[in-house]
DNA sequence: CTCGCTCATAAGACCAGCTTATGCCCTCAT
DNA sequence: ATGAGGGCATAAGCTGGTCTTATGAGCGAG
């Protein structure tokens, strides 16, 4: 037996083999919202028998009773209300992949067509179009993304509607308004040093201090490199968020990241932020569109989402 | 057909069919990560072609082509990064929920026996336990959610290791440490009045409405009703956390919830936070043990990461 | 006492995903 | 040049999980 075979015989097999199946999720949703097996199998389209045997399979599999079936219904256990409340978690993350995949499909014969930046795109993004989605169900969105320079090209050729950029500067022939704001923020694994600092950092500490970032090019780059006058240092460079975070997570050294990437990050402390005294990281998320041209239709409401 | 069949055929079947399971999310991310599908497919325990097809047929079920195939390798498109990307996000949830679910099964043999609140439970719990197992894979944590009064029982009858409670008050026989600050938050839907306010709300005017609560006892309630003097007017009265916020979602009225419970819901703007002027509604969330048994072993180390 | 709701069990159909066995393409080193 | 090796695709067959239909049994209300 293989060292793998091993570790995977006795944790369960790997994760998709210890998690119950999304389907299975939804119904436990279902199941606690109308306290009835057959309720929540009618709701998912499925026969009550279906239902009772995916219930109980699920909790043979997480090895804990999730409902108490009785002649009148059935009720969540204390522990089923906990895994149901987990369980909620990713039903909602797929719901949001959702909502993005779908946008990515459409391309044609879609009535919004949004342009947006890579960071609003992976953040942001998907958050609106399920709002969207509660409130206009069958306004179909598609999306590109790319880049400032890609965003302004679409708007400018009329193949999208509404484009969302975060660069220090709008690209010309394009009207914006500022939806949000995200901040550039210092970022280290708690082993590190200097998360045990009391104060802030100085501007020039940050700038003679090797830093894990991305590419020279990038958004985020740009603006550091802005706001430090072209002088940060890498320690090295990476061409994803994801790789800058996975760097930094390993005690590689400080990284500068937006902080939209590192929200979750830092709630559960895989990562720790250094504030940092007498530098602008501080940057506009914008909404764009051809000058002159409001937004109408579907697109006013996006936008009208993405202020509140 | 039915009309629900006629929903379901245009819109491609329930979320778990647009969706890719768990499996196929897990191994676009190590294609991602190793840049070919024989390395991904070794990693997550598969063949070759088994990867090669689940790819592919993801690619159809999303309608879109998410890796370029070369004899060198594999590369993710730019549509593939973004979905990557998301994909990302529905397994930390998965892996949250699976540490969370094995900490509920294990009961015996564990190492680590831990109490704790519901919220911090919901909220806080499965984050931790993520942090633990990365440090510590072999820490085996069961898990007992309960009131700060059955925390309490559990430890003074050596039945747990370690507790967090979220009262106002540490129970008698216990000593604590505070480890994270929470605070009650007036929520309304975007469309409510109140979320035009320019001016926080009087405390007086707070007391004045009909809200939407938790039911009496719960922990939150009992904050709110000290902070208010006992004044709190209830518009309805709920069972569970996620009842209150579905309900001040639907525009019912202004709710009082946990910052915790709804970070997410304001994150996506599908609640808006009222500022309250002139009330306490800080409370501390607090680690437990019995008065004089500090933490040891992997207690202690569990106790570090909730503090950073 | 029977209707209507609940859930459980049994038997069989079906399909998605796996494996093994191939083959082709490209690159690099001998 | 030529073979070794890594990359991916295709085909055929097996297996297991999940569905369905059919049925039975418990509990409460009219």
């Amino acid at each position: 037996m293989s060292e793998k075979e091993e570790r995977e015989r006795t944790a369960g097999g790997t994760l998709a083999h210890r998690v119950p199946d999304l389907g299975a999720l939804e119904l436990l949703l279902a199941v606690a919202r109308l306290g009835s097996l057959g309720a929540a199998a009618r709701e998912v389209g499925i026969t009550q028998p279906a239902a009772s045997s995916r219930i109980r399979s699920m909790e043979r599999q997480l090895g804990v009773a999730l409902v108490d079936r009785s002649p009148r219904g059935s009720r969540l256990t204390d522990a089923g209300a906990l895994v149901t409340d987990w369980a909620r978690r990713v039903v909602e993350a797929a719901e949001a992949f959702d909502a993005g995949a779908q946008a990515l499909r459409d391309r044609r014969d879609s009535r919004l067509r949004v342009a947006a930046s890579m960071t609003i795109a992976e953040y942001l993004l998907p958050g609106w179009l399920l709002a969207l989605r509660a409130q206009r169900p069958d306004t179909a969105v598609s999306l590109l993304a790319g880049n400032s320079a890609a965003v302004a090209e679409r708007l400018l050729a009329d193949e999208a509607d509404l484009g969302f950029v975060e660069g220090l500067t709008v690209p010309h022939g394009l009207d914006s308004a500022v939806i949000a704001h995200d901040r550039l923020i210092v970022v280290v694994a708690p082993a590190h040093p200097w998360a045990r600092r009391r104060r802030p950092l100085a501007a020039e500490e940050l700038a003679a201090t090797p830093l894990i970032l991305r590419e020279r090019g990038s958004g985020t780059r740009q603006v550091l490199d802005a706001a430090l006058g072209g002088l940060a240092r890498p320690l090295i460079e990476l061409s994803s968020t994801t790789a800058v975070k996975a760097s930094a997570v390993s005690a590689a050294g400080p990284a500068v990241l937006s902080e939209l990437a590192v929200r979750e990050e830092l709630a559960i402390r895989r990562l720790v932020s250094i504030p940092v005294d007498g530098v602008a990281l501080r940057r506009d998320l914008r909404a764009v569109w051809p000058t002159g041209h409001r937004p109408t239709g579907p697109a006013r409401e996006l936008l009208s989402l993405t202020r509140g």
